[in-house]
DNA sequence: GTCAATACTTTGTCCTGACAAACTGACTTG
DNA sequence: CAAGTCAGTTTGTCAGGACAAAGTATTGAC
């Protein structure tokens, strides 16, 4: 339909692999072929070298060729159709879901972030959080009671639980930092979770430190998260002031 | 860290392979192995045999081998260890996230879908949609207003545009189907979206057809969606009642 | 001129073979 | 006995080749 099939290949020319690098040579391609489409220099909709070609100018062979481009493909960059070629569809990437905190978030947007540590503490998990950390019920674990501050207004209350012996946490540490930041420097990288988001009306306790009228629209939000090897490491339960707070989302479909 | 090496590795015995089937052979291992997981015949935690003697128990070649791993690993089931070995850290799959519509969602947990449509004509875009869809400001786009009951009770207020010439939409159909089961059937397949996520109190003429008091909290959604090739397939703003759903979403970080 | 058959291009699948890097565990040595 | 060394195991990377399948473009027949 329409697809411009005479525009011209772009041979992405300054290509060049060094071999005595500890980098893999499929990624030093796709990192390079990356680099030119958010550039500019493969505009959208221009088809690529055939892997064939791009693989002898580059000195490379196929499989490691096409694992490059695949890479790209998986990242929603390039599309690739069998007997017609490989097509910029995107010049940026499309990431999946961002897994970062909310401190991140607003250090990276400049929106001073503040934490008030309200609670930190060890009690036995409730059913619900046990649940969630697929802990047996009653096993201790590390409460935390939060409130975040951006730009000096109060943004978010935030709830949670973290199975002991994962790491020390301090007042002052939790203060200073997100909690994802601490976990990541106590060596536990998030890699999967699963949240619920949803909305209420505020309660008076909570309308009185989020500084909202009784009964305003509140985004809840449920999270759990595991690292790479299925531990548990968290399980949250916070809210925020939905009059200056959304959360922004990239799907992609497999 | 205490990781159990002497748990005896599970040999994954029945596994065959059809080389007659149409279907791939890295699939066909990829998809028993997912069997054998979700079903519990190879346990959390156990290790799988190592790439070369699975590849030589099937008859296939290791890169067979490991790129039905490799698509297990990528759907977060498996866990590779240079050295080590391949663990099974979950039984079920964690999808990334579900781009699937709220009436496929409504239907598979048999919630009795039915939808009212309210409106379906031909208007020119907002600026907010024609930025959106990315079309020049005025482009005209097919508009939609349904309202959506689950068990009888109304759920969502949905808004969508639809560029022009993408497909031709009748009220029955729009009654009888999800948006995106029809746009499937056109042969648009949505693949990545952006969501935005908020909530507010609900205005007098939402609260009046949602059938929720004035100022109820309600959960708002507006999205992008595009196909595989990057064309804008539509634009959506809805709000939900908080009170009877919450969105679920399933994160994997790279 | 239109439609079907054919040739060509390009990606998809699969194989064999080789070496490198990371981790484990046992052995050696001080 | 403790700590470093070394061999073994397992996954990671890369090459080169072969054929299949799905599109596109051309050619030929009616």
């Amino acid at each position: 339909m329409a697809r411009d099939l005479s525009a011209p290949r772009t041979p992405v020319r300054p290509v060049e692999v060094d071999r005595s690098s500890p980098v893999p040579l499929y990624f030093q391609v796709a990192t390079r072929l990356q680099e030119l489409i958010e550039a500019g220099e493969i505009g959208v909709g221009a088809r690529i070298e055939n892997e064939v070609d791009l693989a002898e100018r580059l000195g490379v062979s196929r499989p490691t060729t096409r694992r490059a481009i695949q890479y790209l493909v998986e990242r929603g960059m390039l599309v690739r159709k069998r007997g017609v070629g490989t097509q910029v569809v995107h010049p940026k990437v499309r990431r999946p879901v961002e897994l970062s905190s909310l401190y991140d978030d607003l250090v990276s947007t400049d929106r001073e972030p503040r934490t008030e540590v309200l609670a930190l503490k060890v009690v036995p998990a409730p059913p619900e959080v046990a649940g969630a950390l697929e802990l047996s019920p009653g096993t201790e674990v590390t409460w935390i009671e939060r409130l975040r501050h951006a730009n000096g207004e109060p943004l978010a209350l935030m709830h949670n639980a973290i199975p002991l012996g994962l790491l020390h946490l301090e007042a002052p540490d939790l203060a200073a930092h997100g909690l994802y930041e601490l976990l990541r420097r106590a060596g536990y990288q998030p890699r999967t979770a699963t949240q619920v988001i949803g909305a209420r009306a505020a309660g008076a306790a909570e309308a009185r430190v989020l500084r909202e009228r009784r009964g305003a629209s509140l985004l809840t939000m449920t999270r759990t998260a595991w690292d790479v090897s299925g531990r548990a490491l968290e399980y949250g339960a916070h809210v925020y002031r939905a009059s200056r707070y959304s959360f922004e989302l990239n799907l992609t479909a497999g």
